[in-house]
DNA sequence: CCATTGCTTGTGTACGTTCACATTCTCAAC
DNA sequence: GTTGAGAATGTGAACGTACACAAGCAATGG
């Protein structure tokens, strides 16, 4: 007598111990209007007390309906997508939906292809990109994808339906001005990576802000939003004392900078101003609390996951731009 | 003449355009021993060709395996839980699994509950927790859930087959160990809210050290794992300077305490030597850079999927706890 | 009292795949 | 040339659900 794998209670099963057909269980599952309230009730006894629960896997084979929505993100384990893609969970799953998250280890195109497969396989029903954005969305063009996709971040590509936009240059020319105001005249700028699109959106916002105000214009350094990188690009900055503030594409880079600084015997903001983007929790902890642009990454989430559902019922939602919230600190100081 | 619906293609059809029969097509898919190469490659061909995906759907429903890992985390963006879901994912994929990632909002009984029921209903094969551990336990056990699970921080619970243990009782030991070494005796501790697990770990080897030591034990308090928390308790703590050392729970919590340790007027490590856990890249550049233990987070996400998968086929591994490391940096000096 | 309507319930079928079993083919050994 | 074994392929189920349609039932109106 082996303990004899048991069975899943199936539908059927509740059917006979409810003395209803299938198909009456099936309307109760789904909430169909249709449906005596003591025939409801004994089915949902019959199913509490059996722990009987639907087989999704039947359910999307006979609907072909996943309910679910891929998350592809950058391996990263950044505050802002992480946060957002938590905001991302909840959102779908109060809509009745699931999510499943790849992440890319590179921003090779390989890398991408592979990602993206695993997720159409898993018949995705919408999208949502957290990563390298110019070449996902090429990848995207290319497999042909037809499911509703959005990304995470500003876009200037034209691409305005799929894009869930907080409006990052705004935000850098907030974050710019903010140096500006305080009489700042030399400003440079340490940016993230070239195929991140929304470093490419804060880069824009800085050169905007510069160039509006007649300033004289600096080739942003390319980074990689690690503090390392802030740290070691400071050092190399700081040889040449020529600018006095530093707008940081993200609060990493920033501190990192700021670690330069103090290694360098310079004081912020006694002797440069930093200003970083992001607002993670830990920015106004640091040495000295830092000068930042506030994004909600939870909105941008939770946006995101109502705009696919909107496309996914046929409606369209036009979607009011977030705008990012600059909050002074004291990385910051007049000149 | 709409440009109707275009069915996804099937196995059938696969077969159909191959000339052989849709269980050849299948065995092609499941990589059946028994099969021509040629018969392969035409089968192949035209896969690619049509660009045809097995429907993993219908493939759950027939197999009863959905080939997915469930991961339960708390609703937190820290830096370690989420290097180690990105280090399960790539695990899990490796092995042929996807991931399903679940966050509880809170740590009440209900909340928890809601989050493993979804996970449930999607049929998981199996489950990582990264949360809150000793209540997911009791709803664990509660919920008669019978597959494999693992939680991903030390419990000395009795619970060995399913813990993924970092030994953080020896790295807490090791962190403790450090300060005295340095002539430290009067030593605080911040630790992590009361029902993580991990958070209890740490206390216990703090303990175990003060106690060894025959220093004098002072109650440790307990905080949120937040930055914030750190900068308040250090407020307060600083009122009375009865210390010179701490041993927070976390970097982010040593980093709100160094914060309030300059806004005290206090010097790091000058007056007080710090210690965190976890290293997380900002850690080198706090001010000053951070002691603190490093831990292994994306190896623990790899060894807990491998100790899953070896369950999943009934065979069992023997893992060793992995170590954590001291990482000696600036925020800490003899006495 | 019967026809009509709307609510409630039941029956057949399809979704796309894998498994168990059956069949055909190939080649070597007697 | 026959037999047999193993390789290669094919056929009929089954998985658990939702949809389309059919049918029963009660209430309403004439």
């Amino acid at each position: 007598m082996e303990p004899e794998k048991v069975r899943a209670p199936n539908i059927r099963d509740v059917a006979r111990l409810a003395g209803v057909s299938y198909q009456t269980v099936s309307r109760v599952l789904n909430e169909h209007p249709s449906i005596r309230e003591t025939t409801k009730q004994r089915v949902l006894d019959v199913i509490t007390e059996i722990g009987y629960r639907p087989n999704q896997a039947a359910r999307a084979l006979v609907t072909s309906r996943s309910r679910t929505i891929g998350v592809l993100t950058a391996q990263t384990a950044d505050y802002g997508p992480s946060t957002s893609v938590t905001a991302i969970e909840h959102a779908a799953r109060e809509a009745g939906y699931r999510i499943t998250v790849t992440s890319i280890a590179s921003s090779e195109y390989t890398s991408i292809r592979v990602a993206l497969d695993q997720l159409l396989t898993q018949a995705v029903e919408a999208l949502v990109v957290i990563a390298p954005q110019v070449r996902v969305l090429e990848a995207i063009r290319e497999l042909h994808i037809d499911v509703p996709y959005v990304t995470l971040q500003n876009a200037d590509m034209g691409e305005a339906d799929h894009t869930m936009s907080i409006d990052q240059v705004a935000g850098a020319r907030l974050a710019t001005q903010h140096l500006i105001d305080l009489g700042h005249t030399e400003i440079m700028h340490i940016s993230g990576p070239r195929d991140w699109i929304e470093a490419d959106a804060r880069m824009q916002g800085y050169l905007n802000a510069v160039n509006d105000a007649d300033l004289r214009t600096r080739a942003p350094i390319l980074g990689d939003w690690t503090a390392h990188f802030g740290y070691y690009a400071g050092l190399e900055l700081l040889r040449f004392r020529d600018f006095t503030a530093l707008f940081a594409g993200n609060d990493q880079m920033a501190l990192g900078f700021m670690h330069a600084c103090w290694d360098s015997g310079l004081s912020v903001p006694g002797d440069i101003s930093v200003v970083g983007f992001d607002d993670i929790p830990e920015a106004a902890h640091f040495y000295p609390p830092l000068t930042t642009i506030r994004q909600n990454f939870a909105e941008i989430g939770r946006r995101a996951v109502s705009l696919l559902l909107a496309e996914l019922q046929g409606t369209r939602v036009d979607q009011a731009q977030i705008t990012p919230e600059l909050v002074v600190r004291r990385s910051t100081a007049a000149l």
